[in-house]
DNA sequence: ATATTTATGTGGTCACTGTTAACATGACGC
DNA sequence: GCGTCATGTTAACAGTGACCACATAAATAT
């Protein structure tokens, strides 16, 4: 996990870790199949970490700030553990149907799924899409640097302020 | 290009490619100094057709239709060329800072930070980072595949719903 | 027309990676 | 004591990016 963190999930190597554990090169096949089995066993304890904050933050809070408050953990996460959270959303992984991720990942989203009830009147659908949009789309933007930070600016601040934001419709 | 869109950054080899052309393996050396400066160049030239198609949705558009036309190009550039957007938001590329991909990266967002001035009244810049992480996050959620598409829906209608959607605050 | 520089390509080498096969060792249950 | 199994080892294969010294063809200068 502290590879996965300080290299990416590319830069992270069974030689190199082997090597860092102090065992021989072969000795990480013992354990998981394969690199991606590594990297899946990684995604799923990343998921259940992330199920357990967002139960938190919703227990944790009254109903009316639930919605707010789960969306900062989702951000506050992906910060945390940007290249565990990039992980979790690589598609690479997703593409071999591995059953065990799905079943994590989907245990995990069903805390998301469940407070869709709470959110406004219309197209429950939509609405969900967008608070989803938005939280994830904050979360991948500040990751990747591509947000500048303004010096002394405190980041979780800004992020409740941007979900807070009163801004509805981009223009129908 | 073909080839990063077909295979990825990371599997996109260097190797490979010269296998394609026809060429030996060293020969791409000669035209490019890396790797990381081939997927520099492809990633430029990502940005220039994103800038393109954003000034198009721009100009083509009513003013009070901008914002939403331009959110719509800025997804379907992201399905349309999955992995070049991924390289083009890619942190490994920003990390070593090459200024002509700097320059290319301001010049396309520069007619995204023009939008921000039709934006609604209040904190511009919180209701301009809040439009970019809706558009951003649809766009990321839709290339890994984490939106369950219905059967036979309209894909750009939908986004266009949730860009349409009004749903403001997710709670204060 | 000749000489020279430049662009492009070649084969070979190095250090790295994931992966597999064949083989060793040691602990545990019967 | 014996066999099984988990865990390790070494050696090898094929692939990668990167780099080198060297060849050749084209463009340019004299």
């Amino acid at each position: 996990m502290d590879m996965l963190e300080a290299e990416g999930a590319a830069g992270l190597g069974l030689r190199e870790l082997a090597r860092l554990v102090g065992v021989s090169a072969a000795a990480p096949y013992r354990h998981f199949d394969s690199k991606t089995s590594l990297l899946e066993t990684l995604a799923i304890t990343g998921y259940q970490r992330f199920s357990t904050m967002m139960g938190e933050a919703e227990r944790d809070s009254p109903p009316e700030r639930r919605i707010a408050m789960m969306g900062q953990a989702y951000v506050n996460f992906a910060l945390a553990n940007p290249n565990l959270f990039r992980l979790m959303f690589s598609p690479e992984l997703k593409r071999d149907n591995r059953p065990g991720l799905r079943m994590a990942a989907d245990a995990a989203f069903d805390t998301l799924r469940a407070v869709t009830a709470a959110l406004p009147e219309g197209d429950k659908r939509i609405a969900a899409l967008k608070a989803w949009a938005q939280v994830h789309g904050l979360a991948v933007l500040l990751l990747d640097g591509q947000i500048a930070r303004r010096d002394g600016e405190d980041i979780e601040a800004m992020i409740a302020a941007v979900l807070a934001d009163k801004t509805g419709s981009l223009g129908a």
